[in-house]
DNA sequence: TAGAATAGAGAACAACCGGAGAACAAATCA
DNA sequence: TGATTTGTTCTCCGGTTGTTCTCTATTCTA
């Protein structure tokens, strides 16, 4: 469903002033935060926001605009499988995961499930969930998800030189890989790591 | 349950008084405090509160209003460090740490930051916080929490014998320790692992 | 230029919120 | 025990707030 200019601009009003307030506001108070004079003008915008998802249906309850949806699903993304050799099995409804502040960056996050053992000796096994970073640099020595000429995603820690980008493995079977450096592109830096025993 | 407005407010100022007094006051004076004439309006307040389950449900008591125990943080005891080679340096007021459900046993939980390298080869490493469900017994192979002549506590990969426990460390630099079955007591079971690259 | 889509004004309506107060029951006190 | 306080239930009321209309102005597109 697509949004009007002046729908956006008021789910993004929406937006700012959930942040400021934990009630949500009236519809008066919110004719008069956008210039509008008329509760029922504002009440079709809502009613489209509706349909699109964005904000919470009220069902006949009266005092306050029910509380947008703004989007509160605590957790990050788990978007799929990363494997040396092969490009990322994105998984386009990436269901949340709860992951602690402790390991997330200050960035957008994601989590992506090791398969393989190529880090190994760096403490990720094969079925590690790693936290990534959403990010396009990184220092060398960081531990990245680099993409290979569009096709291959992998997990490598990553030495950037003039004119090339070597990925070491962390695996004594084996052994690092040499690329020119616009053939890589990095798609975010390891922050944190997660394993299951059970 | 979404409370309305005054329902907040009324139980801001809840709060507040209990802080203060110890005695839970009367509705009477209740109203005072809130400017309220009626104590059936009171009523009608208290009973959201209590129906959205902040309040103590009071059966006919005077002076009955009763907070419910405000939700204890949720999270996982963490107490502290665990070495090879020296007791858990337990800190007592463990503060929760916020672990995924992904990583928690049935039973109770808790979460120890690993020092030493001993168990390297399994991908633990010096620093990494594990999680660790409370229980006795452990099947051959699990990684326990098993404290020696209590005195120190480890975190060891366990073999139980007729009459000895061996207790194995992933690092080809140390050497598998065995020690008769009444000397050492196993304090939990390795559930889960996080290690933060920040 | 006609028509559709977008945006707003304003009136009328209905449901809800917050409160008042009476009547009653239960607990507490004298 | 009797009187008083206190909690509970009930009805009623008015203002606020969400909803539904209709009508108008503007902008964009065929």
């Amino acid at each position: 469903m697509q949004l009007t200019r002046r729908q956006q601009e008021i789910y993004q009003v929406l937006r700012d002033n959930l942040e400021h307030y934990q009630q949500p506001p009236t519809f008066e108070e919110l004719c008069g935060l956008l210039g509008l004079k008329s509760r029922g003008s504002l009440h079709k915008h809502i009613q489209a926001l509706v349909a699109a998802g964005l904000v919470e249906p009220m069902g006949g309850l009266k005092r306050g605009i029910r509380l947008v949806d703004p989007e509160v699903e605590e957790g990050i993304p788990y978007l799929g499988r990363i494997a040396a050799g092969r490009p990322i099995e994105a998984i386009p409804q990436g269901e949340p995961m709860q992951i602690p502040d402790q390991l997330l960056g200050k960035g957008p996050c994601y989590v992506l499930q090791v398969a393989g053992d190529s880090m190994i000796e760096a403490g990720i096994q094969d079925g590690d969930y790693v936290v990534i970073e959403q990010q396009a640099q990184a220092q060398n020595g960081d531990i990245v998800v680099a993409l290979i000429r569009n096709e291959e995603a992998t997990l490598k820690r990553i030495e950037q030189r003039p004119g090339e980008v070597i990925l070491h493995p962390a695996n004594p079977s084996m052994s690092a890989m040499v690329y020119p450096t616009q053939e890589v592109r990095i798609q975010g830096v390891l922050r944190g790591l997660l394993r299951s025993y059970l």
